[in-house]
DNA sequence: TATTGTTATACTCTATAACTATA
DNA sequence: TATAGTTATAGAGTATAACAATA
C-alpha cells in the first residue's frame, strides 16, 4: 500500500539526510579556523551590518537561550561577532560581526558554492526551483521579526 | 556584483535553515521516547529486515566510529536496536531494528508526514520536484556498499 | 599490515531550572 | 508580572588517540 505522503516523507528523509552528509565536509570550508556546523550557521544567520537581537537568533535556531549564551561566548572569543548592548531595550544584546567575521563568513561562502559540490551538480534551473521550493516551505515560519 | 552561484550559495543556507528550524520539532514527534535528532535520523536509517554495518553507518553520518559506538549504545540501551555479530567477518557488528524499534520507526514516519507541516504546504507536484532534485544530489555519495 | 569496533579523554552542543536586570 | 540574557548542571554529540580482535 503507497501512501499518499510518500514524496513528503522522502523529502525530508533526503532533507536531514543532506545536513548530515555535508556536516563533515563544512567545517573543513573554514580549515583555517576551526568552527563547528552550528557555528558556520550562526555566522552565516548574521549579515554584515544588520545586527541580530540573540533571542531571535534562539528562535532560528529553534533553540533554549542558554544554548545561544554558549555559542555566542565561543564566537566572541574567537574574535568573529561581538555582543553590543541596545539602546532601546537594556535587556536585549545584539549581536555583530566583527571585521574579522566578516571576512571569515565571505570566505565562508565562497568556499561553499566554488567546490565541486553537491550542489554544483544541478543545472541552473534546478538550483532555481530548490531555492523556490525550499523559500516556500519556510513562507510561514520565517522568525517574527518583532 | 551578483554572483553566478547566488542560487546554490541560497539553496545551501536553505538548506542549513531547514535542519536547525525542524530540529526541535522532530523529536516532539516521539513525544513518548525521547529522542535526539540524531537518533531519530539512525532509526530511519535502519530498514526493517535490513541489517547495516556499524562502519556504514558512519560513513552515512560523515561522523567518527567512535561517536556510532555512544549512538549505538544509547539507542540499545532504549531497546530500540541490537548489535549482532557478522558471521562472515568477524570483525564488524550488523545494526538490526528490534520490535519496539521497528514500531517506533513507522510511528516517527507516520508523524513526520501526518502533521501539518511546512512540507504539507507544497503541491504534490512541488514535493516531487523536491525530491527528484534532492536524489540527484545524492547521486554520487550515496553510500559505498561494498 | 590494514580494518572494525571500543575505550579514554576533552571539547562542543543542548535543555532545564534558578537567577539578575530590565521592562 | 513578563521578558532577555546568564549561570550551573547534566547529559548527548563529536573528534582524536590508543587499543583489541580479526582479516
Amino acid at each position: 500500500m503507497k501512501r499518499l505522503d510518500d514524496d513528503a516523507s522522502r523529502a525530508w528523509q533526503l532533507l536531514m539526510r543532506f545536513f548530515f552528509s555535508q556536516r563533515s565536509h563544512l567545517p573543513s570550508c573554514a580549515a583555517d579556523i576551526r568552527l563547528s556546523p552550528v557555528q558556520c550557521h550562526v555566522l552565516h544567520l548574521i549579515e554584515p551590518g544588520q545586527a541580530m537581537p540573540m533571542s531571535r537568533l534562539a528562535r532560528t535556531l529553534s533553540c533554549d537561550a542558554s544554548n545561544v549564551t554558549g555559542l555566542v561566548d565561543r564566537l566572541e572569543r574567537e574574535g568573529l561577532i561581538e555582543r553590543q548592548s541596545s539602546p532601546e531595550d537594556r535587556r536585549v544584546k545584539v549581536l555583530a560581526l566583527t571585521p574579522a567575521g566578516s571576512r571569515l563568513r565571505s570566505e565562508l561562502l565562497r568556499r561553499v558554492t566554488d567546490r565541486p559540490q553537491p550542489l554544483a551538480r544541478l543545472t541552473p534551473e534546478e538550483r532555481k526551483a530548490l531555492v523556490r521550493i525550499l523559500e516556500k516551505l519556510f513562507d510561514q515560519h520565517v522568525e517574527t521579526s518583532d
